[in-house]
DNA sequence: TATGCGTGGTT
DNA sequence: TAACCAAGCAT
């Protein structure tokens, strides 16, 4: 479409390109998959910095390496030593996705990677970015890689506030340097998150300035226009930290959520929505809490057999959390076991829910909210406020 | 095209 | 505190 709306010529583009590759030549950042050109390796990397700051990323990425050195070693392990592995990092159908393209390149392919990005983009979880980034970083062709940083750049070097997809593609794609392509990629994105940032943008020290049409007009705040937001909903939640023992030696009770979802294929304390939080009264609210326990041990397969003490529940601090798309404040309370009563899973539910040592619950991955609440028994367990 | 999907840092 | 946002993908 607005091809009108591309001002570069030929010898602009060439000069666009040396300036930027100069800029990268110079000032590109340290990273450990700059350090090696196994595309299994930066793919991981591409992976893993979707949505999440290079900071974040590095010793992740470090780990990962050490315990899935190869697209064998991934395809091998299972679900949750990689979820394990991918604990804290979010997005957790990037690790799902992650796997289940190993298995499949392991089966079909000897554990190679495809080298083109249309047979890239064919695997679970690369989309046209990533496609692009490998593509471009691992195997040297000359495709378009649009992040964020290159939407933002692109979008202020044209001073087009709401840029389309498809335009995006067709500026980068015309870009790209067909010589040094992952370069030219890495520097695009480097010149977005070092010099042309969100706010307040280092416009003096920009190697690409002078063709900057928003810089010119002096718009490149406003560039590109914020996307509208929804506000993410509230949800109040009761859960059951269900303990057999009494230290912290203890075992809790942690079940796995489903595959698919928010959390996907993680492990938790079983846990239920409530309709209001404890301001909304005290008996009310201690009405709702028995009743969100009971139903889940109703749940779990187990009834109240064997559980102490349901009347009165002990109340654990509680966590608030921020989701992507919701805010959850956690309730905790903690039930034990009757010391002599034996409570077990559900029969057949083997690896769907399991009890597991308190101290060991490093063997499971955890979303990070689970993690909290559970340390924060371990500390109470520990410090003897159980005993009281 | 719009929405769901984590977490942590910055302002 | 709350909003914003970061090397996006799937549906």
């Amino acid at each position: 479409m607005s091809e009108a709306a591309q001002p570069w010529d030929g010898a602009r583009i060439r000069d666009l390109r040396a300036s930027l590759l100069a800029f990268f030549d110079e000032h590109q950042r340290e990273m450990p998959w700059r350090e090696t050109s196994d595309p299994y390796r930066i793919w991981v990397s591409e992976v893993m910095l979707q949505q999440t700051r290079v900071e974040t990323v590095v010793p992740y990425y470090r780990r990962w390496m050490e315990r899935f050195p190869t697209v064998r070693t991934l395809a091998e392990a299972s679900t949750d030593e990689v979820l394990r592995h991918w604990q804290g990092l979010g997005y957790y159908s990037r690790a799902r996705n992650l796997h289940k393209a190993a298995r499949e390149l392991q089966a079909h392919y000897d554990g190679a990677l495809p080298t083109s990005a249309a047979e890239l983009k064919q695997l679970p979880g690369i989309g046209d970015y990533t496609a692009g980034a490998v593509a471009s970083i691992a195997f040297g062709k000359a495709e378009p890689a649009v992040d964020g940083n290159v939407r933002r750049v692109l979008a202020r070097l044209l001073d087009e506030p709401s840029p389309t997809a498809g335009e995006l593609r067709r500026w980068a794609s015309a870009l790209v340097d067909p010589e040094r392509p992952g370069d030219f990629n890495q520097a695009f994105m480097e010149l977005g998150s070092v010099v042309c940032v969100p706010r307040s943008p280092r416009c003096r020290s920009c190697p690409v300035g002078e063709y900057c049409r928003a810089r010119r007009a002096g718009t490149q705040e406003e560039r590109p226009a914020p996307k509208t937001r929804k506000p993410n909903p509230r949800i109040v939640e009761v859960v059951l930290v269900l303990r057999r023992g009494e230290d912290r030696n203890c075992e809790v009770f942690l079940r796995r959520r489903p595959a698919d979802g928010l959390l996907g294929g993680m492990w938790e304390c079983p846990s239920r929505e409530a309709n209001e939080g404890p301001d909304s009264g005290s008996e009310l609210w201690k009405a709702q809490v028995r009743r969100a326990l009971q139903g889940l041990l109703n749940e779990i397969g187990t009834g109240s057999d064997g559980v102490d003490d349901l009347g009165d529940p002990r109340a654990l601090t509680s966590v608030d959390h921020t989701f992507s798309h919701r805010r959850v404040h956690y309730h905790p309370f903690e039930v034990a076991v009757r010391p002599g009563r034996i409570l077990r899973p559900p029969e057949g539910s083997e690896g769907y829910c399991r009890w597991v040592p308190l101290r060991d619950r490093t063997r499971v991955p955890l979303p990070v909210a689970q993690e909290a609440i559970l340390r924060d028994l371990e500390l109470r367990l520990a410090a003897g406020a159980s005993l009281s």
